[in-house]
DNA sequence: GGGCGGTTATA
DNA sequence: GTATAACCGCCCG
């Protein structure tokens, strides 16, 4: 009677949920006029008197009353358990007497009673008083006070109260046997299904890393018998080290204080050199009553003949990390033969994740150890270095063991397939240590002059908050898009243009631009956000991400995540520092030189047009890059047929989104919507654009045929890149998938390209100016920080590495230019 | 605390 | 119309 009904929000996902519990295996029983309780009650006595030891999932305190020895209660949410003892340290009486427990206190929410006035604390004293409540009743003459009254008042209820308070264990519950209820395996079809149906994105990954086959197979190594030992004292380690030296090559793996590979110490290191034998030698573990290690700085110098030794191979999963762990302790990681991340990588760049995990469960079919299953997660995570090293030691152990499996198994992967053996050979193993050195040599920011910039903007954001509550007419977060659409849409009755995925009214940049036209308060919100995003996520942000120790900043450069070849940049991401607007240049002007140094900036011009021209082979483009032609320029005046001297400056606009447009694989809607002309004339655009160049449009459908044909495209260099929804029957899916065929040759192959660049970059630097360095690569930029001696030198080697570093039909364009800040270098 | 939506910065 | 990372607000448990 106290329940509000189901509402039906939640009425409507009891269905979709017993589908899920049963794809995912699991048995559901429904009993009709039962209530769940009593069937678990049921079952429970049925395990308990079988023998078996039953735990019941729940966070339910009326359950406590099944607790014995037999039963025990867990909360998932907390992963509290509750044995007998747990159940009298939680309620102050014995699991047999917490349905009087119950009883007494009552549960308004099931609409029992109780006595009122009897709470927890009343109803432990008496229970510890008279024993029983059927003690408590036959003796209710003796309570004195209130409560006693509250007691006699309300004794003709309470045989009924217990009733309802009691779990049934004797239902019918349509079980014939116990064993019916083991887990079946999962359906992963339907589990598919119904994660894409509800979107359970998150799930979805989980299941596509696991590998399509979640029917529960086996282990590969099943079989092998695995032998993880923890290496405490030194003959071991000296053992183990010989072994190391007569290796081909070994796995090797290092475990720290900190993702953060500045800040990482190293807590210990494992090896291993053949399937099914691994060693873990814990170093720097730190907690009450840990053994005695083998000291840190002594194994590492013993290790340093074989770390430094680039005729030593190695293999481990990103190996540029340990190689900048090492560096933190001075010895400087060579011989990184082998990394199984980028083996996965360069097998298939689309597969959802690359990380160690994910790997060794898709192609060996192995459940490693998570890291989160050793040290936690969220705030109660531990360091490495307070987790027990009997813990410690099969994590790690697999980590180095599991690895050099997986080698074996991609190894092949790579080798029988085109190219892809050269591209990780050739490219993106020797890439590693370039991305190393540029991570740890960082880059130097004014941290004063961002500052400075903050405080500005905080004051003009204040600003333009106020003025926009007076036009609002009332106080509103102004950063919240929610807040923003009631008043606009809600209050002040704006017209709506564009509508969220989710239907709501979109408040973004293009759709406040229109509104701005006409009303005062989209201009003000778009100011404000332009402020807010530079003040949030550069000139507040970047300050404190500089490393107290250099001084400096030092992003990641991610290897494995850019589906097309591409690096990515994060924590923090330099690849996205402002250069369009005026504040947004003088972002780049805190990326300084430090004394005596300057930055040299080098990009390549239009290399992704370029490689248009080098792939379709199109003669009209080809020899506009030949001559040396502004193309966009030289686009114009084909497509609008005009002389290359009479293009006006329209024109060259648009002939430059129909180029860029070709990159992306546009459609006349696309085109039309970026020049704000009709979908017709942008239609008549393309097809005289495709009369001028026909080789771009054979380039276009062939690319499309073969991604159908072969299920991927590739690079000039042969770099892979799968297609899987190419001939999905849903049209919005499929040409997704079309536009990424036609993209991904020409973004990977700049990416190629820049990559074989600062691989030749990086070697020339090493012997011709040693003190000149790479500190970033934005795509199709690198930036060098040069000692002031070296500039010109640099700026014509880089220059000259960078166009030569692929030879395609068009010439590759390099523009370098040189600065005291990174906004002057352009 | 964790996940997601909306938004915006770059090539 | 391609490829990313990161912020804030908001919601949930």
């Amino acid at each position: 009677a106290n329940r509000p009904p189901m509402p039906e929000d939640l009425a409507e996902q009891i269905e979709p949920l017993h589908a899920m519990i049963r794809a995912l295996g699991f048995p559901l029983i429904q009993v009709t006029g039962i209530e769940a309780d009593d069937v678990i009650g049921t079952l429970a006595d049925q395990g308990a008197a079988k023998g078996m030891q039953v735990v019941i999932s729940t966070g339910d305190k009326d359950l406590a009353q099944l607790v014995d020895e037999r039963v025990t209660l867990i909360n998932t949410m907390d992963d509290s358990v509750l044995d007998r003892a747990g159940v009298e340290a939680k309620f102050g009486v014995q699991p047999e007497r917490i349905v009087d427990y119950l009883t007494l206190v009552g549960d308004s929410v099931d609409n029992i009673p109780g006595v009122p006035k009897v709470g927890p604390k009343t109803a432990v004293k008496w229970l510890a008083e008279y024993g029983s409540l059927d003690e408590i009743i036959d003796r209710a003459d003796e309570v004195k006070g209130k409560v006693g009254e509250n007691l006699r008042a309300t004794l003709d209820q309470l045989p009924l109260s217990r009733r309802l308070v009691t779990i049934l264990r004797d239902v019918d519950t349509g079980v014939e046997d116990l064993e019916s209820l083991k887990p079946e395996p999962a359906d992963a079809t339907r589990l598919i299904e119904l994660y894409r149906e509800y979107e359970f994105n998150t799930w979805l990954r989980e299941l596509e890393a696991e590998g399509i086959d979640t029917t529960g197979s086996a282990d590969d190594g099943h079989g092998i018998e695995t032998s993880y030992e923890a290496v405490l004292d030194e003959s071991e380690l000296d053992a183990w080290i010989a072994q190391l030296e007569a290796a081909d090559c070994f796995a090797f793996d290092t475990e720290t204080t900190s993702l953060n590979y500045m800040q990482a110490q190293i807590v210990g290191v494992s090896f291993a050199c053949e399937p099914g034998r691994a060693a873990y030698v814990p170093l720097a573990h730190d907690y009450p009553g840990v053994p005695e290690q083998l000291p840190r700085e002594r194994v590492l110098e013993k290790l340093r003949p074989l770390l430094e030794d680039s005729a030593r191979d190695k293999v481990g999963h990103n190996l540029k990390y340990d190689r900048n762990v090492l560096a933190n302790h001075g010895i400087v990681l060579r011989g990184i033969a082998h990394d199984t991340m980028l083996e996965s990588y360069v097998v298939n760049s689309t597969a959802a994740r690359h990380d160690f995990d994910s790997v060794a469960l898709k192609y060996l079919k192995h459940g490693t150890i998570h890291y989160e299953d050793v040290a936690g997660k969220g705030a109660k995570q531990i360091g490495f270095a307070e987790v027990a090293i009997e813990d410690a030691t099969p994590y790690a152990a697999e980590d180095a063991e599991i690895c050099l499996r997986l080698h074996a198994v991609l190894q092949p992967m790579l080798a029988s397939q085109g190219r892809l053996e050269s591209i990780y050979r050739d490219i993106e193993m020797p890439l590693v240590p370039v991305l190393a050195n540029m991570e740890r040599r960082g880059v130097f920011l004014d941290a004063d002059m961002l500052g400075e910039q903050s405080s500005e903007l905080e004051r003009r954001m204040a600003e333009i908050e106020s003025r926009a509550h007076e036009e609002a007419g009332e106080v509103f977060n102004i950063g919240s898009p929610k807040q923003i659409q009631g008043i606009l849409f809600d209050k002040l009755g704006l017209p709506v243009l564009q509508k969220t995925p989710k239907g709501q009214p979109s408040t973004a940049e293009s759709v406040l631009q229109e509104l701005a036209h006409d009303y005062l308060l989209p201009q003000l919100i778009l100011d404000f956000r332009a402020m807010s995003k530079l003040k949030s996520t550069y000139t507040d942000k970047l300050p404190q991400q500089i490393d107290p120790a250099t001084g400096r900043v030092h992003t990641s450069y991610h290897q494995a995540v850019a589906a097309t070849g591409r690096l990515s940049s994060s924590d923090p991401n330099l690849q996205n520092i402002p250069i369009r607007s005026e504040a947004g240049r003088r972002i780049r002007q805190a990326f300084t030189a430090p004394s005596g140094k300057r930055l040299v900036a080098a990009d390549y011009s239009q290399i992704e047009l370029r490689i248009m021209a080098h792939l379709s082979g199109d003669r009209g483009l080809l020899e506009a890059f030949a001559a040396g032609r502004d193309v966009h320029r030289a686009t114009a005046s084909e497509v609008f047929e005009v002389e290359l001297e009479d293009v006006g400056d329209e024109q060259r606009r648009a002939a430059k989104a129909i180029n860029f447009g070709l990159i992306y694989g546009m459609s006349a809607f696309g085109l039309a919507r970026q020049l704000g002309i009709e979908r017709s004339a942008a239609q008549n655009y393309i097809e005289r654009y495709f009369t001028r160049y026909p080789g771009v449009r054979e380039y276009m459908d062939s690319t499309r045929e073969l991604a159908r044909d072969q299920g991927y495209v590739e690079t000039v260099f042969g770099r892979r890149l799968y297609l899987p929804d190419i001939k999905a029957r849903n049209p919005q899916i499929r040409q997704y998938a079309e536009r990424t065929a036609i993209n991904a040759p020409m973004q990977g192959t700049a990416a190629d390209i820049i990559k074989l660049a600062m691989i030749g970059v990086d070697g020339w630097l090493e012997n011709a100016a040693p003190d000149a360095a790479l500190i970033m690569q934005v795509h199709d930029e690198l930036v060098l920080e040069v000692a002031e001696s070296e500039v010109e030198t640099v700026c014509a080697q880089v220059r000259s590495i960078m166009e030569k570093a692929a030879e395609l039909d068009v010439p590759l364009v390099v523009d370098v230019g040189t600065g005291a800040n990174w906004d002057e270098a352009h």
